[in-house]
DNA sequence: TTCTCTGTTGTATACGTATACAATAGATTA
DNA sequence: TAATCTATTGTATACGTATACAACAGAGAA
């Protein structure tokens, strides 16, 4: 069914169909009231592909995440959907896995859906990639990464100021012997590991290559990363991880050697997550501003779509914040 | 940039461009190749709404949700997600609230969409709702829930037998003060509080009113439920719970509470969660397959989709499992 | 040589929509 | 009355693609 045909049956042009499913005020009030019945009683829905070829565009945002394995993209993701709801946007997720290769295939499935703009997380911009997002004016939002060759609105969190916090936290409890599990050198992760090291001079700590192993961001790398650690000779008697994912990791493997935390080592994560407080013991960690990710980064975009605001490009930076609870103790001496 | 537009810069006509694209035989292999070079050089990708207006149809498959507060649909859609990428179709979600308008408004886009097929747990299905899913012909696929009216392909669990089996446990511990808090009396709800009722008069059990709450499948409904339970003159001695979210929600309160689980009061889920086997103690519940959902629904989807099999509709009833841990104890006589 | 066949490319068109423009009837004005 | 204006509707078209069909050149056969 389409508006020839629905048009043919109600007896009227298809430009009125239209004229109806647009809301145009050149048609007479009982016409429309007379279409709509028609519409409604064909459950006619106009086929959107034919819509946004006519239109040049397709109210439709692109949401670029690795995957939905860290419960992070979650929440921004229904915050952005939030968003895009109110404006009557669609949002399609595109999915890199933090591979280059298929976020190149997601944005190219982006730009072949004419989106109006992108929400993103993105694995790494070369030109190439530039190029491609460059079509899209400004509208474009970094979520989370940050990248020399960009210029698009930006929102990230204070990465080494969380770093650093975190050293500074546990070498106020004693806490000398500090491992970290790390994740992915990205720009977060970066940052995050620059703001460790400077949190360790800071304080006039020596930061040992054994205590620094990569968990790659995900749980089983920080599992065995832990497991590692504490088989050393001499082990760390706190574990810093750079990311919630690899907290759990971390937590689960201290749990099942039968450590107690905090009194035999200490864990400080970054990142919350679902059940940080109700662990036994609720996990001390470098809390952000999660919720309001996704909702900013949606009006951002909108702000630019809607021309409500023309400018340079926004670089926001929202701050951590520490968040104690149970998972860190005074060291006790050995 | 189209491919007339690109057409004109290699000097070949539209119609080659389009069956470069499509890798057509009909192609001297050189010029595939040079045009393959143009493509690259100047980053063209087809405009989808055309191709998809051209052709009829949109290899897009439409995902429904309640939305996304439960992880019970994030691990279901990364299967559906994976399988629509093998098979090169596109996943667009849309989300009720559990409630009608929105359900109603997300299938019309996924209609407007010209979905091959929708793959969704339905807030309840009425005529009008039919009438619009039976334009795909059998390419639905009810997930979790049923109604007698949708003759589709159908995965659920088998939800009464996890209530009974709930009951026989605490039984088995010797609780007779058995609580409830169960979820929406949609298809499964509906189930898991027959399979309640039966697994107490099986074991000759007494269903109490006051012992019975409904704890709209969310967190903080059961959080308050449970608060409810232990504020009775005879408080239960166990609580059941419905789904993931509200054995959250209990676990909680009773861990505010201060109440020890088990030996006050035994606890048990139903639907298995992240942290369950992590909480202190981990947590007794009725165990689902949820991994294999998600794809399997997809996989028979796809059967549909390309004829793989055409037949009767088919109904798959996934067993589930108690998976005892040490949220339940055996009832010390008070 | 002439004809046929094959491989390759181009031309023209339909998909369903929104809208510019044209057309019409009826109302208003001079 | 004729002229003008307004409200409403219809007609024709472009959006970008894939493909049916046409066209053509060159190879091979008769």
């Amino acid at each position: 069914m389409n508006q020839k045909e629905l048009a043919k049956i109600a007896g009227v042009s298809s430009a009125t169909i239209s004229r109806v499913i647009n809301d145009d005020p050149n048609v007479k009030p009982e016409t429309k009231e007379y279409v709509r019945e028609i519409i409604k009683k064909y459950d006619y829905v106009a086929n959107i592909n034919a819509r946004n070829l006519r239109a040049s565009s397709s109210n439709t945002v692109g949401f670029l995440i690795s995957n939905f394995n860290n419960p992070f993209f979650i929440k921004i993701y229904q915050g952005i959907e939030s968003i895009c709801r109110k404006h009557g946007y669609i949002v399609i997720i595109g999915i890199t896995n933090e591979r280059v290769e298929e976020q190149e295939k997601a944005i190219d499935l982006f730009l072949s859906y004419q989106v109006s703009g992108i929400i993103g997380s993105f694995v790494d911009v070369d030109n190439k990639i530039l190029n491609k997002l460059q079509r899209l004016q400004k509208n474009v939002i970094s979520l989370d990464r940050e990248f020399d060759i960009l210029d698009f609105d930006t929102i990230v969190i204070d990465n080494e100021y969380g770093g650093i916090e975190q050293v500074n936290y546990l070498h106020s409890l004693g806490h000398k012997k500090i491992a970290v599990i790390y994740g992915k050198l990205d720009s977060p992760g970066k940052e995050r590991l620059n703001g460790f090291e400077k949190g360790m001079a800071n304080n006039g700590l020596k930061s040992k290559e054994e205590y620094k192993i990569c968990g790659n961001y995900n749980e089983p790398d920080a599992y065995y990363a832990t497991i590692k650690l504490l088989q050393l000779k001499d082990p760390p008697t706190a574990i810093i991880t750079h990311n919630n994912l690899m907290c759990i990791g971390a937590y689960k493997a201290l749990k099942d050697l039968k450590i107690n935390i905090p009194d035999n080592v200490s864990l400080i994560g970054f990142d919350n997550f679902e059940f940080a407080d109700y662990l036994e013991p609720g996990i001390t960690l470098i809390d952000r501003p999660i919720n309001q990710m996704g909702e900013m980064a949606g009006e951002m975009l909108f702000d630019r779509l809607e021309n409500k605001y023309i400018g340079e490009t926004r670089r926001i930076v929202l701050p951590v914040k520490l968040k104690i609870n149970k998972s860190c103790n005074f060291l006790t001496t050995q």
